[in-house]
DNA sequence: GTAACCCTAACACGGTCGTGTCAAGGTTCC
DNA sequence: GGAACCTTGACACGACCGTGTTAGGGTTAC
């Protein structure tokens, strides 16, 4: 009986049910099934849900990237495509001034934070 | 004199100037400026735009998950966090049936597909 | 000096991501 | 047998991705 309903299991995790359902979608955590249908969470996928919510919020990741990199784990060719084309710097250093391609993350994070605080002073 | 402006590198890497600022922006290919601010595309930037492309169209990713396979390559916490979690899998195999994860790529495929071809029938 | 090019900033637009909500219909439990 | 849960499917919404286009203003080259 240890096992959870996608409610229960939402309650002790943090997620949303709509969330665990999209987490599922998503390949990340897919919990089996009773004969009608439930999704039954056990300690591990409630281990790996909590964990994988510590992961996104730490280190500002969304879903789709930890699922990108799940991807390039598993195909060989594209890690290996994706590898080859990033280790494969300019021959003269003329390229990547270092500080400069952090802006487009940053960007992103400023106006993220900008939309934020528009909606707290609401 | 072996550096291209911007329209003349799009044209010959098969890109759209505004994509090459684009790139740019994202810090995949950055190339160097001239005194009044120009981009200067040489060689090593033309090569590098080209394997680009390929990759993307090869394996069907786009610049933002390049993106993020570069910053978990010069991140090692995030690389070291996201590559535990994705190895800590469950104990025993109740987790993930073969076959079941792909769904969610292939969803968003075919619905591109299907987009797509509304457009040509048009 | 002027045509042709470059720059940045911005609007626009369909598609995806993350998220909530609601509807129509099965399941579980008293 | 009805309340309380579960399922999938859909609409909605703001932010972001990829891309084109346009506007206002410098630069280059003849």
């Amino acid at each position: 009986m240890d096992a959870l309903t996608v409610n229960e299991a939402a309650a002790t995790t943090g997620w949303s049910p709509r969330m665990l359902r999209y987490v599922e979608r998503a390949g990340l955590v897919v919990p089996p099934r009773s004969d009608a249908g439930y999704r039954l969470y056990g300690p591990g996928q409630l281990q790996r849900l909590r964990t994988l919510r510590e992961l996104l919020e730490r280190h500002d990741v969304g879903l789709a990237e930890v699922s990108f990199a799940r991807r390039m784990r598993e195909d060989a060719g594209l890690r290996e495509a994706v590898d080859e084309w990033l280790s494969a710097r300019p021959r003269r250093p003329d390229e990547v001034s270092p500080g400069e391609w952090l802006r487009f993350e940053q960007d992103k994070h400023e106006r993220l934070l900008a939309a934020q605080s528009q909606l707290e002073v609401r």
